[in-house]
DNA sequence: AGCACGCCGACT
DNA sequence: GTCGGCGTGCTC
């Protein structure tokens, strides 16, 4: 049963105490501890975990709210200073305890401290308190004050005397610098304004993220395919069933729209809704659509909010003047009561996982809080994630389809070109003959062209320009990455060898590592069309603070023929004049080392393949590539997601990746290599001991070098678990986590997990 | 955070 | 002495 061999058996006895693991307050860093509680047993049913308490709490044993995070039957406190637990609050809001259980949701499946998820799910809670801005001003007349400071001075009421200087001198104060400068607390500021010296103003500054914005009232009727959807959504409201949808339309099928009369929906029957979308698509053209609809019942949570704005959102949250937020990721936990729709727009982005921990991904959770509120889920994409879909193939979401591009505009015509042919009709230039003619063309015409070009996944891999052969791991389905000191290394097993010149497959010389940046596309359209005014767009030139927003405009006002760029160019404003999209390489993203690889570049192809032809004029796509018979190419050409899925689950199953699989990736870190390696080791024995209990043992890859070995002097090793049942990953990780914590061979070591992670490290 | 405890200088 | 401000440290 036991990992290690260090328990003493504990004696069940039904009368055994339980202690209450209780939270106080997680806004101080003194107090960011768990505190023990005695249980009465007259209450002891309604203490469970997400409960709001009151107990009795420091000295004076004040009454404190607390939140039961979990139950306990023993303890490593004193038991002579261990307090009962008073009462449970009755009145706690319902929302809360709702999160809480999130938060233990989130704990259980993604690993890390409670405090870790209280944190995360309440965020407000530890960055501001409903403190309210007061202003401090004199009552009395000057001359009376002047006296009463005097007689202060006298008595060396020291700080009291600094206030009243202060206050003299300024007329008025904010709370905050009177507090600082005197010393004084609250408490003496408020006797002060009793006694009639001075007076408190509280003064409520609610400023709007939509300042400016203002709503025309129109709206567009919906199509056929998009009335069927809501119509189906108001049966299983009015049916009371609340369940989760995946509503995946091609590009341009007016998702938005569906979203709206969803919506729409739930409010009128006093319910309220999230919508999620990646941090990168919150526009100011896609807030204002729903802002168009919703007015001022829409919140809006964003990281480029101010402190005091987003604090002013979250209270119009719980006080119910909006009932429809919109935000990234973590508005998931926004505090909603009635919640009726969660809706994950983009959801198969890769910003829906959290890279902090708890490493939580929005999908899962969003279920889960949905399942505890009675919610119902939407989640939309173009190109959703292989376990998304599948899940719905499954019957688990319920699937919608949208197969028309709204105002009836036509798919752009997709070619791939086979850069080995190029390669051997003798053309070196990173332009195939088709994408030169086609850009000519444009430039002739007047009209305007996107080139794309994927630097991530740019660390070297090793490609043959002659037959497109990829240097492949013998024992994992990944490419090896090549190194500065010419080897050429896999980052799951740590296999190695030496780089090559000679392909293994066709044995031309022409073996080398791939790599092409947008700078070097831009020097090639000089040379190739000197006329042509270029924009460049990536890491380098939109490190500016508005500068992304600027050259998109430069571009949209037909200041530029032609736009290269990284990823970041596919996701944007419609720009009808762009009627062709060059795809430099499609390859790159394709071989990274990590097994989405194939569904990232799927994706990556069919949206930038969505920017042309947005207008009335047709768009074409050229895709040039090394691969041009690899399925995640050639269905994104066909824009065909069902081909690609069933190619892709194929894969899945074969390798025993998700859906097929759950994974778990233990990452261990330490500032020291070798107690690094020695930790990752000594946690997959640990393992591979449990594997003799299992009927159908958990597949264990490494440890190894994390594909990133070492960050900021940290040394990362990864072990990577894959097994059928999530339920068993979960549990060995639940049994890992207490011997990572107490054990001192895991000292200086820290171990983190991710569940189901949705890149590999 | 909020509260008690304890130290230290001033004053009936 | 002793009153009361202010610093310190703890809270299951």
């Amino acid at each position: 049963m036991c990992l290690m061999e260090n328990t003493d058996q504990e004696h069940t006895d039904s009368k055994k105490t339980i202690y209450a693991d209780v939270i106080i307050d997680i806004s101080h860093e003194a107090l960011d501890k768990v505190f023990q509680y005695r249980v009465p047993f007259s209450i002891a049913e309604d203490i469970k975990p997400g409960v709001k308490v009151i107990v009795p709490f420091g000295r004076g044993n004040r009454e404190t709210a607390g939140y039961v995070i979990s139950l306990s039957g023993t303890t490593d406190y004193d038991h002579a200073k261990i307090k009962e637990v008073s009462r449970v609050d009755e009145e706690s809001l319902t929302v809360e305890s709702e999160l809480i259980r999130v938060a233990a949701f989130l704990k259980h499946t993604y690993g890390g401290s409670m405090i870790q998820a209280l944190r995360t799910v309440m965020p407000v809670k530890n960055k501001m308190k409903p403190r309210t801005r007061m202003t401090l001003r004199l009552a009395l007349e000057r001359a009376k004050t002047e006296e009463l400071l005097e007689s202060w001075e006298k008595k060396h009421f020291l700080a009291r005397a600094r206030l009243l200087k202060a206050l003299l001198a300024a007329g008025s104060l904010e709370k905050k610098t009177a507090m600082e400068l005197s010393g004084l607390p609250l408490k003496e500021l408020r006797k002060l304004a009793d006694k009639g010296i001075l007076t408190l103003e509280e003064e409520v500054a609610c400023r709007s993220p939509f300042s400016g914005m203002t709503r025309s009232g129109d709206r567009v009727q919906l199509n056929e395919e998009q009335q069927v959807i809501v119509d189906e959504f108001r049966e299983d409201q009015d049916g009371g069933s609340a369940r989760t949808y995946l509503l995946h339309g091609v590009t341009g099928s007016g998702k938005t729209e569906v979203y709206l009369a969803l919506i729409e929906e739930v409010l009128a029957r006093g319910r309220t809704a999230i919508v999620l979308i990646p941090e990168i698509s919150l526009t100011y053209q896609t807030v204002s659509r729903f802002y168009d609809r919703f007015g001022d019942r829409i919140a809006l949570l964003n990281s480029r909010l101010s402190k005091g704005e987003k604090f002013d959102e979250i209270r119009r949250i719980m006080d119910g003047k909006a009932d429809v937020v919109i935000g990234p990721r973590s508005a998931l936990f926004a505090p909603l009561s009635r919640l009726g729709l969660i809706i994950i727009d983009e959801e198969h982005d890769g910003a829906y996982k959290s890279e902090l921990t708890p490493k939580y991904h929005a999908t899962e959770t969003a279920i889960y809080r949905a399942g505890l509120c009675g919610a119902s889920v939407v989640l939309g994409s173009a190109t959703p994630l292989t376990e998304t879909y599948d899940r719905a193939l499954a019957g688990r979401y319920h699937l919608w389809k949208m197969v028309r591009r709204a105002g009836g505009a036509n798919l752009p015509d997709t070619e791939i070109v086979d850069l080995r042919q190029e390669f051997m009709a003798g053309n070196r230039s990173m332009f195939s003959g088709k994408l030169k003619e086609a850009i000519a063309d444009r430039l002739a015409r007047g009209e305007q062209t996107m080139l794309f070009l994927n630097r991530r996944g740019f660390a070297g891999f090793v490609s043959c320009r002659s037959c497109g052969a990829v240097m492949k791991c013998p024992h994992c389905d990944v490419s090896l990455t090549s190194h500065r000191d010419g080897t050429l290394r896999c980052h799951y097993c740590g296999y190695e060898r030496k780089t090559t010149k000679i392909c293994p497959v066709c044995n031309s010389a022409h073996m080398a590592a791939f790599g092409l940046g947008t700078e070097k596309v831009e020097a090639a359209l000089a040379t190739e069309f000197p006329t042509a005014r270029v924009i460049r767009m990536d890491a380098d030139t939109t490190r500016k603070k508005h500068a992304h927003q600027e050259l998109l405009k430069l571009f949209e006002e037909g200041k530029a023929d032609i736009l290269v760029g990284t990823q970041m160019i596919v996701k944007g404003h419609d720009y009808p004049n762009v009627t062709l999209v060059g795809i430099m390489a499609a390859d790159l993203t394709l071989h990274g080392s990590d097994f989405r690889s194939a569904e990232t570049t799927f994706a990556l192809l069919c949206q930038a393949a969505g920017r042309a032809g947005r207008g009335d004029k047709p768009g074409q796509v050229i895709i040039q590539t090394y691969s041009p018979d690899h399925y995640a190419i050639r269905t994104a050409a066909d824009q065909s997601y069902e081909e690609f899925y069933r190619n892709e689950i194929a894969y899945r199953a074969m390798m025993h990746y998700p859906p097929r699989a759950n994974m778990l990736a233990i990452l261990v870190q330490s500032g020291d290599k070798g107690a690094a390696v020695l930790a990752a080791a000594r946690i997959e024995k640990m393992i591979s001991r449990t594997r003799e209990e299992q009927e159908d043992p958990v597949r264990v890859l490494g440890p190894g070098e994390a594909r990133i070995a070492k960050i900021k002097d940290i040394h990362r090793q990864i072990i990577y678990l894959k097994h059928r049942s999530g339920e068993l990953l979960l549990d060995l990780k639940e049994r890992l986590e207490p011997v990572l914590e107490s054990h001192p061979m895991f000292a200086g070591v820290t171990v983190q997990f991710d569940y189901n992670p949705m890149t590999f490290y």
